[in-house]
DNA sequence: TCTGGGGTCCTAGGACCC
DNA sequence: TCTGGGGTCCTAGGACCC
């Protein structure tokens, strides 16, 4: 998107987030568990699908989300479970329930959608929308919303109103939960300037570990940095695009729709195996699954890659691309073990596994006229 | 008390072709 | 015989996000 021309009314952009979700959808059927710290994730429920107490948890998962009330005793996403034990022993947990919080997600963008049609999806709990064509003043737009989602599910979100996603994704934390954020360009820098500069979305834990060895702690930090020093530091693209960013510069439109680009399944088996029969038998099972997964939307694809992860958390992954586009289970699962084969053989069991995954990258819809690819070498294409 | 699953995008090097 | 670029595709790994 170039710059907006001079004198072209200014963008509207609200990033909306909808507060706790999966944890917030629990408590919609289970008002009873309301004001006590409740953590969603492990893989069973109690009897009648009843919350177990988090403290007779044994295994390797993490915490999905959680409840205000178990974030006071510092839980939070993707936390190890264990480790949300040790902190909130007297927390209950229950199982996610994902068709429960896609139902609920397809409500609460149903809801915005007939306020403002230009809604970009973030995942299942989280959108962009562009108001900048829709009629009314910010304010009172937010509140629509927050209304329409609150009336459509019984939940709350926290929304900002920006000049672009950057500012308005940085403004929707700000004032959680239900909150309602509106952030104009005159308030970088009392508003935006304090904040860590881990608050930008694209600054990960690396990124923002190097910056601290810099000094650079704040976005004002950020901003006050020359983009040389910058550039010098972290390349030319990403360090143009932080000191951009530290300015409150953003001009990526929002996307209303996009073609999916990959599908994978993976697990992390109960214990690390060296079983090769075990290991065998799960991929099998994920290649079925991920073509069955890719049957059902519609699509093919051409490059399946398998991926391991061992004990030590070492990741190695191997790519194989076959001539023709697939999403039959046998021909991803030949694919994916032709690739496995390609890990040398005193490397592949060398260390007991964790995890294995398959994915089919380079998709494509069969049905098609032309692949964006364009034809085979060889082959002809054809028009009519 | 370690660390899930499903994604996207970027980089860098090599092969291959013109 | 030796010397070029540029462009595309593929691969492996890694950072980051929800």
């Amino acid at each position: 998107m170039p710059d907006p021309l001079p004198g072209a009314a200014p963008r509207r952009i609200a990033h909306l987030d909808m507060d706790a979700f999966y944890a917030s959808v629990e408590l919609l059927r289970r008002p009873e568990l309301r004001g006590l710290p409740v953590v969603i994730g492990g893989r069973r429920a109690g009897p009648d699908g009843a919350p177990r107490p988090l403290s007779e948890y044994a295994g390797r998962g993490v915490v999905t989300t959680c409840t205000y009330e178990a974030r006071a005793y510092g839980v939070h996403s993707a936390m190890a479970m264990m480790k949300a034990r040790a902190l909130c022993p007297q927390a209950l947990m229950l199982p996610a329930d994902f068709d429960e919080y896609r139902r609920l997600s397809r409500l609460f963008k149903a809801a915005i959608a007939a306020i403002a049609p230009e809604i970009e999806d973030r995942g299942i709990d989280e959108v962009y929308i562009d108001l900048t064509q829709v009629a009314g003043e910010s304010r009172s737009l937010g509140q629509a919303l927050k209304r329409a989602v609150r009336e459509a599910t019984g939940l709350t979100c926290s929304i900002a109103i920006a000049p672009n996603k950057l500012l308005a994704k940085i403004g929707s934390e700000l004032d959680k939960p239900d909150g309602l954020t509106l952030i104009e360009p005159e308030d970088l820098e009392e508003v935006i300037w304090p904040l860590p500069a881990r608050r930008i979305n694209g600054i990960g834990p690396k990124a923002g570990e190097r910056l601290a060895k810099l000094d650079i702690v704040t976005i004002g930090d950020l901003a006050r940095e020359r983009p040389e020093f910058l550039v010098r530091h972290f390349g030319e693209r990403y360090g143009r695009w932080l000191h951009a960013c530290a300015w409150g510069r953003d001009d990526r439109p929002v996307v209303t729709h996009q073609e999916p680009v990959s599908r994978s399944r993976e697990t992390t088996f109960e214990e690390d195996t060296r079983d090769w029969d075990e290991i065998a038998a799960v991929l099998s099972r994920l290649c079925r699954q991920v073509g069955e997964d890719l049957q059902r939307r519609g699509y093919a694809g051409r490059t399946i890659g398998v991926k391991l992860r061992y004990d030590n958390f070492r990741i190695v992954t191997r790519d194989n691309t076959v001539a023709e586009a697939v999403n039959d289970p046998a021909a991803i699962r030949r694919a994916a073990f032709a690739a496995l084969a390609r890990v040398a053989p005193q490397r592949r069991l060398a260390r007991p596994i964790r995890l294995i995954g398959v994915r089919v990258g380079a998709l494509v819809r069969p049905g098609s006229a032309i692949a964006p690819s364009g034809p085979a070498p060889g082959e002809t294409l054809r028009l009519f």
